[in-house]
DNA sequence: GAATATTTTCACATTATTTTCCATTATTAC
DNA sequence: GTAATAATGGAAAATAATGTGAAAATATTC
């Protein structure tokens, strides 16, 4: 199997969201040339992203708007309710339990994790925090297999390693360090500081 | 001006990072390799972004750590502070008001705007919660120059839009919808869920 | 101070991604 | 039913990004 970009990955993510979109006001059937204008790409790349994947439109008429979400969701894996979990529950942690977005995508919040004696044992949204040390009973209990790492900078290597070694295999994290893994794990940065400081740039380079 | 991909942009940033910890570290000097290594990139790679800016290097010594960070900061636009406002006081919002990376960056939080009237007037962090209406007369008094967007999705487009008209041409979105702008300004997208799917596929794929 | 090791820089090669082009197929209008 | 229009899908070309290797410059060692 051919490796697949991320950045094709992440455009079928923004197509499955101009799907679902469709689909609510009723439309059954769109062109490559209409999802690629609402989200400013040409056409050319939605076709030969979802060409990766196999040929799902009509010579003619398009794609079926219902088809085609479907098809994605299945390439995403989006068919199933993921268990995940929070490590740090600081402000951004407690923001991301509440925010909502996140169940609607079948992504759903299961345990969470702090190194605070203080937190330990207190429930946030019904879900009981648990020690760091519980890591790896808690993770097997709820067949956790995502974690999202809110924890502060200079523990966020030794707390991720620690979920890797409970058999976690994929992380969304928070923190401004590069972490190092395996090759069978995957973590994926969520940096908001680097798109401010893009914005920086930008409007340094552009000043008028 | 050439045009500098945003993946150069967003490895500066990185680089900003390794050479602040490396100078706390005391480190005088590094070479693009020990970069590299950090990152789990190529010294290549390194060097081949930071060539675009100039050259900041001793050949056979490698680069004076704190000479190459103020370097980088003044391509970033990092040597002034940046007044940022933020539209959208829910869950998100307010963690990312109280989210001390983004003070210590140099971006501060001089604004906040809400379209609902049970928050309008009230203070968070010692900031007053504007209405949306005034959105021209705050930004202008106070300079802001960048927006962070976390309204719900389907408001997105608009508040961005009355922002545009104000003169504002830098915005970070958390909205998961693709923002229309003029040519000469800048959206940056915090997608989390795009994140989360990209997990969901590479698990899905590689499933054991 | 000469020899060796290190490391940048620059030019080029390779790989990956995006865009263009066009044959094919479907639908619509007349 | 035929022509015109719309749209996909796949091959090829163009562009962009990354990696490699040789040469030059600097530092270190003996």
């Amino acid at each position: 199997m051919k490796k697949i970009s991320d950045s094709t990955i992440s455009r079928l993510s923004t197509y499955f969201r101009t799907l679902s979109s469709l689909i609510e006001k009723n439309v059954e059937t769109v062109s490559s040339d209409e999802i690629a204008d609402i989200n400013s790409i040409t056409s050319a790349q939605v076709r030969k992203d979802l060409s990766f994947f196999g040929t799902f439109g009509k010579r003619g008429l398009g794609y079926n708007t219902q088809d085609l979400k479907d098809e994605i969701a299945s390439i995403l894996g989006l068919k199933k309710q993921w268990k995940i979990a929070l490590a740090g529950v600081g402000n951004i942690g407690k923001a991301l339990i509440n925010f909502n977005e996140f169940k609607t995508q079948g992504f759903h919040f299961t345990a969470l994790f702090d190194s605070d004696p203080k937190k330990i044992g207190t429930t946030i949204s019904s879900l009981t925090v648990h020690s760091i040390d519980d890591v790896c009973s808690v993770i097997k209990t709820n067949e956790i297999e995502i974690v999202i790492i809110t924890v502060p900078t200079k523990m966020a290597q030794e707390v991720i390693d620690t979920f890797v070694q409970c058999g976690v295999r994929a992380f969304l994290n928070f923190a401004q360090v590069t972490i190092k893994v395996p090759d069978n794990v995957l973590v994926k940065n969520e940096n908001m500081s680097i798109e401010l400081e893009a914005l920086s740039y930008y409007l340094t380079k552009n000043k008028n």
